[in-house]
DNA sequence: CTACATTAAATGTTGATACATATATTTGGG
DNA sequence: CCCAAATATATGTATCAACATTTAATGTAG
């Protein structure tokens, strides 16, 4: 379905709304597929967020602010999701010995089996998203999308 | 600020990750830059989205099933963002006649007033943010997230 | 060493969102 | 014509997010 037939809308002013449209209305796709994938696990996308990159730190503890650096969404609210994720038993959270206003966060062997179980289905949706984007075209948009982001942290800036 | 920075990662496994890491970034700093520059006027994005559809209706009153077919994210709250809008007098909805299930939804001449003062400063960001990336890049990047966007719609369904 | 500023994380509060359910109206089969 | 199914919108409820504030610990100037 083409992005005019899913905002109902015949014409598109000119190509840059577009492109903006079709970033928000992708974004919005994913963020729904995603959570679809993994609300019979009991996660939700911020939270998979966090424990993929504790995975990532291949055990190494890290503090509530740089985890939040390391998230798509990096909201204030780390605290009470690294809370859940601490019920359900995914990840351990003690006081930092050398610091004890800091947290040190890390994932548990629970969680990095929750992980595991949710590799083989999220990528096969990735791969799936992209299927009929050759690499050439991939690297691309990431050029100019890196473009973006830089206008984007730009505006961000400006508005501070 | 690149990607890598935004994320605090030094590579992405490949294209595709770091394609779609862009895609959601970005949609989030759109939004973010959005809801700053509606919050002073009282507006959220998804009001400001209906507002924007309506004034498009050129007094033509629309459903409110047709509104939320148009909106980037068609929640199934469009009765309550349309109740916020009526409260501020922006928009007016009254029972349609020939289908008394149906409510008709129209912008008020103060809702076009208060599109009319943010047209500006959101055009100038929308097209500040794009800035540096051509129109053959832009009509490029258009033609292969309408193949993503298919991709996702796909998986939806499968979904489904 | 003490007082004040700074930093890290957690929490309170309000409002928005998702999902399910309810209400009201219309449609269409018998 | 009546009643069940379908449709359009509204509402109930629980969760989540944004933003501000609080608590606790550390850094630092005097």
């Amino acid at each position: 379905m083409k992005l005019e037939d899913h905002l109902v809308q015949p014409t598109f002013r000119d190509e840059g709304q577009k492109l903006h449209m079709h970033i928000l209305v992708i974004a919005r796709q994913l963020d729904l597929i995603l959570r679809r994938i993994l609300k019979p696990h009991g996660l939700t996308p911020p939270q998979y967020n966090v424990l993929r990159i504790l995975r990532g730190q291949k055990g190494e503890p890290i503090a509530v602010q740089s985890l939040a650096a390391r998230m798509i969404d990096p909201s204030s609210n780390t605290s009470r999701i690294i809370d859940k994720l601490v019920e359900k038993g995914w990840t351990d959270r003690q006081v930092c010995p050398e610091d004890r206003r800091r947290a040190d966060v890390s994932i548990t062997s629970a969680g990095i089996a929750v992980l595991t179980g949710l590799d083989a289905p999220i990528n096969a949706m990735l791969s799936h998203s992209l299927s009929g984007v050759d690499e050439t075209t991939r690297i691309q948009l990431n050029g100019a999308l890196a473009h973006v982001l830089n206008n984007t942290d730009d505006v961000i800036a400006t508005q501070n």
